[in-house]
DNA sequence: TCAGCGTAATAGCCTATGGCTATCAGTCTC
DNA sequence: GAGACTGATAGCCATAGGCTATTACGCTGA
């Protein structure tokens, strides 16, 4: 059986008369009687009543024609929904970043891609860098988004990677802290403070990020209470619980009861990095990608 | 397109492997590597990635193989429907009866219906005479179960009918009524008692019965209360209320609070009838009457 | 490193079959 | 009863689906 007989038999239920369905076909009259006749056959069962000069579905013939107009519909379906996958129209974007807060520089390319892309489903995750980059590697995830990839001095092969953001690294201190009076301040000078981490809906990065600064100028950092949310962090400085660290773009709005203060180590830079597989097959992965690099260009006056 | 398609595509897609999936098929490999094109080209997709040496799926292949697999499924499934629907063995059969306690006779016949074709959708009308022979003319019923058809003595063309069940009609009186004392009960010894109708489910069915009956020996019968269940018609009865008319074959266990008297009117016959379209093209509805055909043997047996 | 196997693609032939025209055999209508 | 419908039948033709032979390229292993 083909295509072709559902479509032929689906004509003549339609019309219920060999002579129009043919021509509905641009076809002969005699060669839609044999299709069908074959279909028949080949089924084995009867789907028309034709007394000599009219034609009726039989009892099979009418199950028959409704399954034939759903798989027909479903055909077309099939055709539409590849072809708006090839084109990226529908399937699936998943986007894995190593804490909720560093979305917040994706918002606008995620509005410009769901603006193009309404029916893509974009998941997003949050996991630790090195999950990320597994998560990749086995196709669990498209895009990742991460503080320093691992590759930056090595150029770890096997994965693409775009400087999203980069920018200076600052600290917010308590003013009557003995370190307010300093004029040039180093992530060194901070070695003896009690570090307030983020631990926004749950996740550890900022805490993570900030260990891994410390480490990375030779010190383990000794870390406090965490806020819930970022806009808490001031206020624990504020009230002397410590200091923390964040990237340049978070600075909150001045204020007496908290400093900001860009630290002077010069390779100590806060960045932002999207990472994908090179030549991965996921056309919205590619789509996204294409807008991500229309948008950087925004992301990058924000230094 | 064609299912040729599908199905050499879903073949490809499951081995990931042309040669394997031409094997498979039983075809040569450039048949099937023709056709896979021309079914790439079609839909205007690619649908695999093909490297020299590995065949994968695409993202809209993925989707695709998806469809084609419940297409060809859907396919699969038409086919056998329409052949079960052929045979009888899915469908549905519609029956009216003229009340609901004449279904009483039908249960034997409908268990074995249903043991034969449990997949047959078995629905049960209730309908007046006159309704139930329309309905059968326009096609909304297969079967109807009446009193007695009106073409019993002019045998009104387009139905086929087969008595299923012929017995005396009994009176139910009160043993204290005078009429208890009469040897030999005629219907029209009747004339001026009141009727009690069963009122089953709503139905009119008893009540136009009796009217029927006593009209057809010359009186218009005057109707008393109505009981819900057949079974309080003999404390009905008892109370005083009135007589009532049933088939003997309903007679109810003996009791010194009622009595009945088989009336002697010799043409007055309760009688049951199955009424249907000759010819007509419904399979359960054929398989039904041969079931019937042997259970009425039975069903004369209780005359 | 290169031979050998295994992959899918290409080229070109052959025939099975889907489609055609011409015709027939009935029905219904006027 | 003539004519205009209907669908079925017969038989021809050409498209295209299938075949074999071959090519082009990777991977594997001695």
């Amino acid at each position: 059986m083909e295509l072709r007989h559902l479509r032929y038999f689906a004509a003549v239920a339609q019309a219920l008369s060999f002579t129009r369905a043919a021509a509905s076909l641009r076809l002969a009259q005699p060669s839609l009687s044999k299709q069908i006749r074959n279909l028949e056959d080949e089924i084995g069962v009867r789907l028309f009543d034709r007394d000599r000069n009219h034609v009726s579905l039989t009892d099979a013939g009418t199950v028959f024609f409704d399954e034939a107009k759903r798989l027909l519909d479903g055909v077309e379906d099939a055709v539409k929904l590849a072809r708006a996958t090839a084109e990226g129209k529908t399937g699936k974007l998943r986007i894995a970043a190593i804490s909720p807060l560093t979305l917040s520089f994706l918002p606008a390319s995620l509005v410009h891609f769901r603006q193009k892309y309404p029916d893509v489903h974009v998941s997003i995750f949050e996991r630790i860098g090195s999950d990320i980059l597994a998560g990749l590697k086995e196709g669990t995830i498209d895009l990742g988004i991460v503080f320093h990839p691992g590759f930056r001095k090595g150029r770890r092969p096997g994965f693409a990677s775009k400087r999203l953001l980069q920018c200076p690294v600052v600290a917010i201190i308590n003013p009557s802290h003995p370190l307010a009076e300093k004029q040039s301040l180093s992530l060194r000078d901070l070695k003896n403070e009690t570090f307030l981490p983020i631990r926004f809906t749950g996740s550890n990065g900022h805490r993570d990020w900030m260990e891994s600064l410390a480490r990375s100028v030779g010190f383990k950092p000794r870390f406090g209470q965490d806020t819930e949310t970022p806009d808490g962090l001031p206020g624990m400085v504020a009230a002397g619980y410590g200091v923390s660290l964040v990237a340049k773009v978070y600075e909150w709005p001045a204020s007496p009861a908290y400093l900001f203060r860009t630290l002077s180590d010069p390779d100590l830079k806060f960045e932002l990095h999207a990472v994908w597989i090179p030549g991965s097959t996921s056309i919205p992965l590619n789509n996204f990608l294409e807008i991500l690099g229309g948008d950087i260009h925004a992301l990058q006056n924000r230094e």
